[in-house]
DNA sequence: AGCGCTTTGTGCACCTGTTCACAAAGTCCT
DNA sequence: AGGACTTTGTGAACAGGTGCACAAAGCGCT
């Protein structure tokens, strides 16, 4: 077990330990396909049929050349002149992503966190399915959540092997996280999820991402102190 | 109101358009400094004093080179052939991201998610107060969280200059987190904590941070795929 | 067909961040 | 005190990512 924390070029840190540099695909391009993707979705259904890399590029919140040269990794799927077919492009980011397939996901951990993301909607809707809920609370497993049954740890490597399970959704409380994560991880899952506020250690054919809420705030914590100190800082010198 | 997501150097995209460069402190290095004060905690609970660069970045997994270089951003506090104090190190990263200072925080949607913030015990342990919950059901203003009553949104303007909150978290569906947010700035927020799929539009003097489940799904997807497509990739020649 | 307009795709320079490798600096043992 | 050992802090090379600026390419109008 080493401690390679995947980290998306993104919200983590750049690229991995995992120089899984198969396809050229840079890892921070990776990192704003899904949100091009979902800009795309919304321009679908208000009925938009092609779009310019300048308007997408403003609705996605990045610079223009920044979201050609991303498109430009997966091929060329734009119109000199004209733009981007909305469809299409669609289309080549999901398949990119890998999201034309189906990936079984369970999550370990019913609490609050957990119930918020069993029922969150977004998950279904990319292909993730969630097929089983787990939690140790013996008083929590039989419970039904969004049409699905709680069950209890003990089952978690039946039901991984049983559904094929690829993603794991580490959503206990810290202490049990590295359990949880390591009998994930013997049971074949490959890629993890955590937001538990814990470094987890894998190996090196894992993946992990974190969400962790916590590192967030502090971090717009230490922004938020900069902009009260940093900018009137001139009469400073004589006030200290 | 223009767009610039302030993406930290991690799981969101690398440096802002805010190229708030007043600190010598690389935005990389502000996202990683929370997981060691994170480590450091727990090891000073354990009753360990002194610790070295190595052991630390093994622990919060990292490079040790990296680690000294970040820790070296905020000052020589270590001390050759021994390593950190633990203690003082607590203290000088906390300083430095400023968790010395009193943060006010409202949370905007008490639905799943909004529920999971408000019981999380994490915020409130670095200084983050959470001074207010706000719905715009009205069926679940007046209820009780966590010690806090739930307040309708319409006292949102009251509620952010009441207690002078400067950080806003919005856990509303996608299709009122704009509106939650030109709100929260009108009334002086200048950072949020974003957990609705969507991309916020905010002046150059907001920080934005969003957290995004399906997102980092699809980032796992991506490399799940390539797992399992990958390494015997030669056959599909004739396949196809 | 030709011309001008629009927009993509990309070469290049810049910049941020990572990693290596080692000198500087301190501790501990004799 | 002196020398061996440990560990920090950092200079320098490298890698990855960003943004500019423009040539290439397609559209539509005349």
């Amino acid at each position: 077990m080493s401690l390679p924390q995947s980290e998306g070029p993104d919200s983590q840190g750049p690229h991995s330990p995992l120089p899984r540099r198969r396809t050229g695909i840079p890892e921070a391009t990776v990192a704003r396909l899904p949100v091009y993707l979902r800009v795309l979705g919304g321009l679908a259904e208000t009925g938009v049929t092609t779009v310019s890399s300048d308007a997408l590029a403003v609705a996605a919140g990045v610079g223009s050349a920044k979201l050609r040269k991303d498109l430009s990794h997966l091929g060329s799927y734009g119109t000199r002149g004209v733009g981007y077919d909305v469809e299409y492009l669609v289309y080549q980011i999901s398949r990119t992503l890998g999201l034309t397939q189906h990936y079984s996901v369970v999550i370990i951990g019913v609490g609050n966190l957990g119930h918020a993301l069993a029922n969150y909607a977004g998950f279904a809707s990319r292909g993730f399915q969630i097929v089983a809920l787990i939690d140790s609370d013996p008083r929590r497993v039989g419970e039904d959540i969004n049409g699905l049954e709680v069950r209890h740890l003990d089952e978690l490597e039946t039901v991984v092997k049983e559904h094929e399970v690829s993603i794991g959704v580490i959503a206990t409380p810290a202490a049990s996280a590295q359990d949880v994560c390591d009998r994930l991880v013997s049971a074949g899952v490959t890629s993890v999820l955590n937001f538990a506020p814990i470094v987890l250690a894998v190996p090196d054919t894992v993946d992990v991402r974190k969400v962790d809420l916590s590192i967030e705030l502090q971090i717009l914590a230490f922004h938020e102190q900069r902009k009260s100190a940093g900018p009137p800082a001139s009469l400073e010198v004589g006030a200290g």
